[in-house]
DNA sequence: CTGGTTTCTGTAAGCGTTTCCACATTATCA
DNA sequence: TGATAATGTGGAAACGCTTACAGAAACCAG
C-alpha cells in the first residue's frame, strides 16, 4: 500500500543506507546508482515518512509560536516576520493561539518535551513564569519576545530574547501627551502582568516623573484578563473593552487621554467613547501601540507609537532556528528594536477641548 | 538523560505494554498497578515522545490549515473558528501561509503524504487544482472551504466541502447597488481564478441580466496575482490595490461603485479613492466582503456582505475531524451558510452624486 | 608498488512508542 | 461446579527511517 524506502531499496538492487544517503543528499553515492534509486524513487511514487524521520533524528523541523489572541495586527505581523524565515529555512510553524488561557499555553509548551517541537517562540505574559523557566533550565530552545527572565541573568541556556524598547515607546508617548496638557492618562491594556506592559508603565512613569508626577494606578485598565468561557463571540475583546471603558469614563470623567496597549480593544474603545459623547481628539485624545493598515483610515486616523514587529519577528525566528541547529550556542543578549512615533489625527492639545464644549 | 517508557517498566516492574496501557488509558490495567507506574512516571519525570507514537500509531492529530494571507481578517477569523475546535478535540494546528505562492502551497500539501498531517483544510484558490484532485483521489483526509470539484461529483472521497452562500452574496450586494442607480460597478479581488470569486461574480452576473444587463469584464480587476518577491514590506496588498486602483479610476471614471473582495486591499482603495478626490460614499460607493471588527469604524462605516466566516471554519474542522477518526466517512455534500448584509454609511445613491459635485 | 586517502556500499542497531497475541487469573452464572 | 466471559499482564514484532561502523574498491603521491 504505502511504499517505503525497503521496496525503492530493493527494487533498485541496493541498501536501505544508500536510499537514505540519496535522499538527504549526504554521504558518499555513485551518480549512475543515484540515478537509478531516483528513477525508482519517481517510478513507485515513494514519499518519504516525515514520522519516521523525526524518530530517527530527535528532531521534527517544527517550531511552535505561542501567542494571545489573532485579532490583534501586532500578533499577525509578528507571525508573517517568523513565517517568513522559518519557511526560508525549511521549517514548519504550529500555531497555538492562547486566548488568555493558560491551560491551553501549557499544553503546547509540553509538546516541546515530547519531542514533537523543535523550538518555541513566545510571545505571551508571565502567566506561566515557572514553567517556561522550567523548560528553559532543561536547554530547550526557546525564544521570547517582549520578556525577560531576571532568574536567568547569569545562567547559559539556550534561550533567546528580542523585543522591541517598550520603555521608550512608554516614555516618549506619555512626554507627547503631558506637553500637550494631559494629565489624566488611562490605559487600557490586554494581558495582566504581561511584562511588555510593565516596560511601557515604567516609561510611562518616568515620563510623569520627570514633571515631578505620579502615574495614577485608578486609570490603569486591564481587560483581558477574565479567562473567558470562549463563546464564538466575534470581537469578543473589544466587548471586554466597551464595558470597561464606559466604566472608566463615569468614574473618572476628569480623563483625556487613553492609551491603547492592545488594539482589539480598540473598537470597544471607540464605541464607548461615542456613546458618552466624547469625540476623538478633541475631548480625548487616543494613542494605539503598534502601527497597523487600517490605522490611518479610522475615523480620526490613529496615532501610533509602532514598533518594527515584522523585524522583530524574522529577528527571533533567525535566533531560535540558530538555537535549535547549534546546540552550543549560548548568546543570551536581548536584541531590542526601537519603535516609532506616528503622528496622525487622534491625540489634540487639552486646550483644545473647552472650544469643542463650548460649542455644545 | 531522556526518560523512556522502557526505564518506567523496568523501575515499576512492568512491561512496556502496561506502561502504554496506563498511559494512554485503554485495555485493563489493575487499579494498584497503575498507581504504581503514575507514581513512577511522577518521580522520573516522564514525558512520553510524541513522535514514536505519531510513528507507532501512523497519526500526528495535526492538521494543516492552507490560507493565501494573514493581513485578511477572513482568514483571521476563519482560523480563529477551526482552532477552537481543533483544540477542544486535541488536535494541533499547522499554519500554512502562502501567500499566493503556489510552491509554498505545494510543500505544505506534500506533507499529508509524508504523514506529517493527518488532513488538510484549504482555503485557497484553485492553482493548484490538480494535486488536490491527486490527494483528495488517494484518500487523504481534506476539506475544502469555498471551493468545489465537479470532477468528484460521483467519486466517494474522504473530501469535505464547507462554504459560504457566495453567489447569493454576489447577487444580493449587486441588486443593491443596481436599486440605488449604480451601473458601473467595478470590482477588486485577491487571488486570480479562486472559485469563490467565480461565485460571487456569477451572482452578480445575474443580478445584472435581470435588467437586461451584463456585467463590463473590463472592470474587474485582479490584485494579488503577482507571486510577489516577498518583500517584507507592509501592507503589500494595500500596496498592490492603490496603483490598480489609481489606473482603474483613470481610465474607467464611469465607475460609482467598487466592490472589494478581499479585505487588504481595502486600504490601497481607500488611498487612491482619497487621492483622486471620490470621497465615499457621495463619489463613489465602496461595499466590502465579509465584515471584521474595524468596519464600523472607518471613514466612512463600511457597508459590508457578511458571511459567518467562524461558523464556516468550526465546521469546517468538525468535518475534518470526523473524517479523519472515520475513514469509512463518505459524505459529500457542501455544508452551506448563509451570508448577512449589512449596511453602514458607504453607500449611497447614485443621484446623491451631483450635489457633492456640484459644491467643488 | 606501497601506504594512505577518498569514494562507495552494506549490515544492523537504534529511535520510543503501540498493539497483536498468548496466557493467566479472577468473576459470573446457570 | 464447570464453562464462559471479563480482566490483567508480558513478549515481541511492528512503524519507517537514520547512522555508526566496517569493509571494498578506486585513486594518488612518492
Amino acid at each position: 500500500m504505502r511504499v517505503t524506502a525497503k521496496q525503492v531499496a530493493e527494487k533498485a538492487g541496493v541498501s536501505m543506507a544508500t536510499v537514505s544517503r540519496v535522499i538527504n543528499r549526504n554521504g558518499y553515492v555513485d551518480a549512475s546508482v543515484r540515478a537509478r534509486i531516483e528513477k525508482v524513487m519517481a517510478e513507485v511514487g515513494y514519499v518519504p515518512n516525515r514520522t519516521a524521520k523525526n524518530l530517527a533524528t530527535g528532531r521534527t523541523r517544527t517550531v511552535g509560536l505561542i501567542i494571545t489572541s489573532l485579532q490583534s495586527p501586532y500578533f499577525i505581523r509578528l507571525t508573517e516576520g517568523i513565517q517568513d524565515v522559518l519557511e526560508n529555512k525549511g521549517y514548519h510553524l504550529l500555531l497555538c493561539n492562547t486566548k488568555f488561557n493558560t491551560k491551553i499555553e501549557l499544553e503546547n509548551l509540553q509538546l516541546l518535551r515530547e519531542g514533537m517541537l523543535d523550538g518555541v517562540i513566545t510571545s505571551t505574559g508571565n502567566l506561566t513564569h515557572e514553567v517556561m523557566l522550567g523548560l528553559v533550565r532543561q536547554n530547550y530552545p526557546m525564544v521570547f519576545i517582549n520578556r525577560v527572565f531576571d532568574e536567568l541573568k547569569d545562567e547559559a541556556t539556550r534561550a533567546g530574547f528580542v523585543m522591541g524598547d517598550l520603555h521608550y515607546a512608554g516614555l516618549n508617548v506619555t512626554r507627547y501627551l503631558l506637553e500637550q496638557g494631559h494629565r489624566n492618562i488611562a490605559v487600557l491594556y490586554g494581558a495582566a502582568n504581561s511584562t511588555s506592559n510593565q516596560f511601557r508603565l515604567e516609561g510611562m512613569s518616568q515620563a510623569y516623573a520627570a514633571l515631578g508626577l505620579r502615574v495614577r494606578p485608578e486609570l490603569l485598565r486591564c481587560v483581558a484578563n477574565p479567562p473567558d468561557p470562549s463563546s464564538g463571540l466575534n470581537d469578543k475583546e473589544g466587548a471586554w473593552a466597551y464595558s470597561e471603558t464606559l466604566e472608566l469614563l463615569q468614574t473618572h470623567p476628569e480623563v483625556t487621554a487613553i492609551l491603547v496597549f492592545y488594539h482589539p480593544m480598540l473598537t470597544g474603545i471607540m464605541q464607548a467613547l461615542r456613546e458618552v459623547g466624547r469625540n476623538v481628539p478633541d475631548s480625548v485624545s487616543l494613542i494605539g501601540f503598534d502601527d497597523f493598515p487600517l490605522a490611518p483610515y479610522l475615523d480620526p486616523p490613529l496615532t501610533v507609537m509602532d514598533q518594527p514587529v515584522y523585524e522583530i519577528g524574522r529577528a527571533a525566528a533567525r535566533l531560535l532556528v540558530h538555537k535549535i541547529e547549534d546546540a552550543t550556542l549560548r548568546v543570551a543578549e536581548p536584541i531590542v528594536m526601537k519603535p516609532e512615533f506616528i503622528i496622525r489625527r487622534s491625540c489634540a492639545p487639552v486646550a483644545n477641548r473647552y472650544p469643542a464644549l463650548a460649542a455644545e
